[in-house]
DNA sequence: GTGGTGACGCGGA
DNA sequence: ATCCGCGCCACCA
């Protein structure tokens, strides 16, 4: 079984790899990091993750394309304007997956054998 | 050991 | 749309 450490690093190492101008899910994460159905883990590691570390945060949102945080909360409104920044149209708190949802190719998974 | 709580996800009512 | 239950699992009371 994977120890913690490691689950924390593969999770962070996903993040890493997604690409400026688009977004992930929380469950997509977790599947490219190996950890299937672990989606609330990523959201964890997100949330105790040092700021030193510099992961994109902003690009993960919930199945479907809606930011996590509530509506109108500081937080959420943060996120939605990191995203625009970064050409991202964001309607209502939610994004279009299907133009900004990020799909890595063969060579971007490749590069991350565990 | 039991139960509640998450930056979650999905299916059903 | 909204609410609920369940799966998931680390943590804490």
């Amino acid at each position: 079984m994977l120890d913690k450490v490691t689950k924390e690093r593969r999770i962070q190492e996903t993040l890493r790899k997604i690409p400026h101008g688009k977004v992930a899910t929380y469950g997509q994460v977790a599947d490219l990091a190996g950890l299937p159905g672990r989606a609330r883990l990523v959201g964890k590691v997100l949330r105790e993750s040092p700021a030193i570390l510099r992961l994109p945060w902003q690009r993960v949102l919930r199945s479907g394309g809606c930011i996590a945080f509530e509506k109108g909360t500081p937080q959420a409104d943060k996120q939605k304007a990191i995203l625009q920044e970064e050409g991202i149209v964001v309607v209502n708190y939610k994004v279009d997956m299907k133009k900004f949802g990020w799909q890595p190719d063969l060579s971007e998974l490749l590069v991350m054998k565990y």
